[in-house]
DNA sequence: CATTCCTTAATTGTCGACAATTGCCATGAA
DNA sequence: TTCATGGCAATTGTCGACAATTAAGGAATG
């Protein structure tokens, strides 16, 4: 069941409070803590064998990252986000990653556009095998916006992409159990958008970028649409 | 002294650690924690006449601002932004601010839009007055920034920008004693995007404020560039 | 029967003490 | 003099207990 979870070896396993944060990080992301259930620091703290010291200092990076909400004397849920709330997400998505995609065709080294081909390589297998899906469109395709934005060498970007928003959209994707359709769309658009890393082109590579992450919001928006369409056509019956 | 801080009746100071948070991101803010300095534990709990436990949450959630920087077991310092950091904040906030004015120029209110136009009516009385340039440098063009973000009615973005990028902002204007020069030219650009926003052209709105925000970082890069020039001029005498 | 108030249980906030790790400094040897 | 090594002081990490606040449930009253 956990053989996907790297776990040890992490960069900054050293103190409990990180590790049980990890622990927790994880929880929520793949869905074994409820969106929106409430969690209890006594009821943690037992589960994972810890004081409630660390496990409160974890859960103020939780709420830190938006993984966790808090008020203050009364507790903490998991986050839960509406359809409003993911669309945000991918507006500041798309502004973030279109910078990424610029700063990547200005800096990225042959080294990381190798590795980046690698990626589009292993997605293309998988893709014609037709069992990979479910990972291509998971944690595939984020492995490719995670490269792109390493290969924009601006560490704050990294940080707020990879460390914070790209758990939130782990997260949605776990809580609308959306398997991300169009995949042989989105496949197309990742060939290009390399192209033009590949060629230098920051401005194209921005704006394939900026209609890559806009495409996928409306897409999540026209399924949202679908679904409470048919929503309301069951209630009608 | 700090006759400008707000301090009470902020929207959480229930608890000490929310309270102790503010004041420790106020005192790094305005320098009074010296940038790159150490931090210690008991040295603050003393200070501020609290214990440790409330203390470390505090900078848990500092250290989450980026406004200090941990290592297990071995401390904590006031972060000490470098030259190269400020230019990849600047990136980051010319990919945020531009979204933000896009969204902005969609779903500002006129009451919005109004208080905007108070905002730049206040610093044409004080740039003629000629007297609170520094303040029209420092909160004023943060407020013209943040009434923007908030106009954009998303509330990741002004949870990004406004609680998070702009202290950092503060924090790099108080280091590098940068009193932001060019204010005429900025004060015309922020005009533009205020017709922009006004006339409801999203388009026009982004590509003044990605400009303006580009111009500002082009602007702080020259300054540095020539600050460098004049310190190798004086090494060689 | 609904409403208000009070009591109570549970959870969160805070504190002080103990354990573990780190960096420093002195001591000694090459 | 320089480098290694050991001990020591200080700081960080962790824990359990107590205080403060909240939410819930029941009793009393209109």
């Amino acid at each position: 069941m956990n053989s996907v979870a790297p776990e040890q070896t992490s960069p900054e396993v050293r103190t409990l409070a990180e590790r049980v944060f990890h622990q927790l990080q994880d929880a929520i992301v793949r869905g074994e803590l409820a969106p929106g259930s409430k969690i209890t620091e006594p009821g943690l703290s037992k589960a994972y064998g810890i004081s409630r010291g660390p496990l409160r200092e974890a859960m103020r990076r939780l709420e830190a990252h938006r993984l966790i909400e808090r008020v203050p004397h009364v507790g903490a849920r998991v986050v839960k986000l509406s359809m409003k709330e993911l669309l945000e997400l991918f507006d500041v998505r798309e502004a973030l990653e279109s910078m990424a995609a610029r700063l990547a065709a200005e800096h990225m080294t042959r080294e990381e556009i190798a590795g980046l081909r690698e990626v589009l390589a292993l997605h293309e297998r998988q893709a014609d095998l037709k069992s990979g899906e479910a990972y291509y469109q998971r944690e595939g395709d984020l492995d490719f916006h995670f490269r792109i934005v390493q290969g924009s060498h601006n560490r704050m970007l990294m940080t707020l992409l990879c460390d914070d928003l790209y758990y939130l959209v782990r997260l949605y994707r776990t809580q609308f159990s959306a398997s991300g359709t169009r995949p042989q769309r989105a496949f197309v658009e990742h060939h290009r958008i390399v192209d033009a890393i590949e060629a230098g082109d920051a401005e194209l590579a921005e704006l394939l970028m900026r209609r890559h992450v806009s495409a996928s919001r409306a897409n999540v928006a026209d399924r949202y649409a679908a679904t409470l369409k048919q929503q309301q056509a069951e209630e009608t019956i």
